[in-house]
DNA sequence: TTTAAAATTGACTAATCAGTCAGCAAAAGT
DNA sequence: ACTTTTGCTGACTGATTAGTCAATTTTAAA
């Protein structure tokens, strides 16, 4: 494994468990079996490593997320494959996912710039667009649309943590929450 | 105004725009204006004002929402009530609200009982209790709901921090946002 | 093999921080 | 008026931190 993805991966676990500034470099170099000054060589300060890693995961998870939903013929299946892979996603990198939610509420958010942001609803947004000219989703602004589904897969991640379903509980809960979602934007 | 108050007040301010570790607490102490023992004469430690912080803006939080919603005879204005006063707190009170989350979804969160956390959803909880009683509510798990809801909120809120809309503008979207949740549980 | 370039190391530093404490000031009690 | 209690102050400290850099090792090139 490269020195750099060993240091990416010793930070996402000690900020998760300490935070940003409650982990010194020191550790996470330490961590990730690398020398102090091996860290700085990767990474010109610690807000670089900070951004690198949320860039890293966003990345990882769009690719898993493209990779993993299959376009079908209907409209609603194609949703619902990008719903269950970004729910599965989540669901199997937790920690990725709190790390995330950790720096998008953080101010070292203010460092993205906000295209950075919105470049992984993109293929969302694409889809809900094709939806509402075929005249399948309610005729409401897409950003709209992409707050209403977002928030009820965080929200249902959440649930599904503090409530450790067994497997076909947790896609049951998962499968019910897809209809009234659907119900709700068509 | 109190000293207490104003350590508070102003570790709210710093601790959004810097983050919990990124804010000294001699800096909190300055802009308090007062000394930097006396922080710590106010609170133990550094963390202990955190947790102080957070469980005085819950109650807060509360206190609005418990005032500012009447109970009505229809089962859904008492619902819709409690649904505005919630987020119209959220919206006047931005930085508290931006503080909430940041604690909820830092390590700092540990710090605290779980009960202490749920303790802002027992309004709701129990009226979707009667409501499901009632038959007006899908007979979903109440948890479960409060989830749908809350995750709602939060996700509108977000939405109308990033749109600038006027005021009636914010004030359409935000009932047309009830209409969806409302169709969603009944 | 020899040489040059690149990567890695860890001891080091200047700065910063949470928390302390001896003393001062203001109330409150007698 | 005197004493006691309480609240407040800010200079101070021991510990910790992000980031540096000269020296060493590894890799690549000639």
């Amino acid at each position: 494994m490269e020195k750099t993805n060993k240091i990416l991966d010793a930070a996402l676990k000690l900020f998760v468990e300490y935070g940003f500034h409650g982990t010194p470099t020191s550790k996470i170099a330490q961590e990730a079996g690398v020398a102090n000054g091996t860290l700085f060589n990767k990474f010109k300060t610690k807000d670089d490593l900070i951004v690198a890693l949320f860039v890293d995961i966003e990345l990882r998870m769009s690719k898993f997320v493209e990779e993993n939903s299959k376009e079908t013929t209907s409209f609603k299946d194609t949703f619902k494959e990008l719903y269950f892979a970004s729910l599965y996603w989540i669901i199997d990198n937790k920690i990725e996912f709190r790390f995330v939610q950790q720096f998008k509420t953080s101010p070292f958010l203010s460092l993205i710039a906000p295209e950075e942001i919105e470049k992984a609803h993109k293929p969302i947004c694409e889809l809900l667009q094709k939806g509402i000219e075929a005249g399948v989703i309610k005729p409401l602004p897409v950003d709209y649309l992409v707050m209403l589904i977002s928030s009820l897969i965080y929200g249902l991640n959440d649930y599904l943590i503090k409530n450790e379903f067994s497997k076909p509980k947790q896609h049951a809960v998962i499968s019910d929450t897809f209809d009234l979602l659907w119900d709700m934007i068509t």
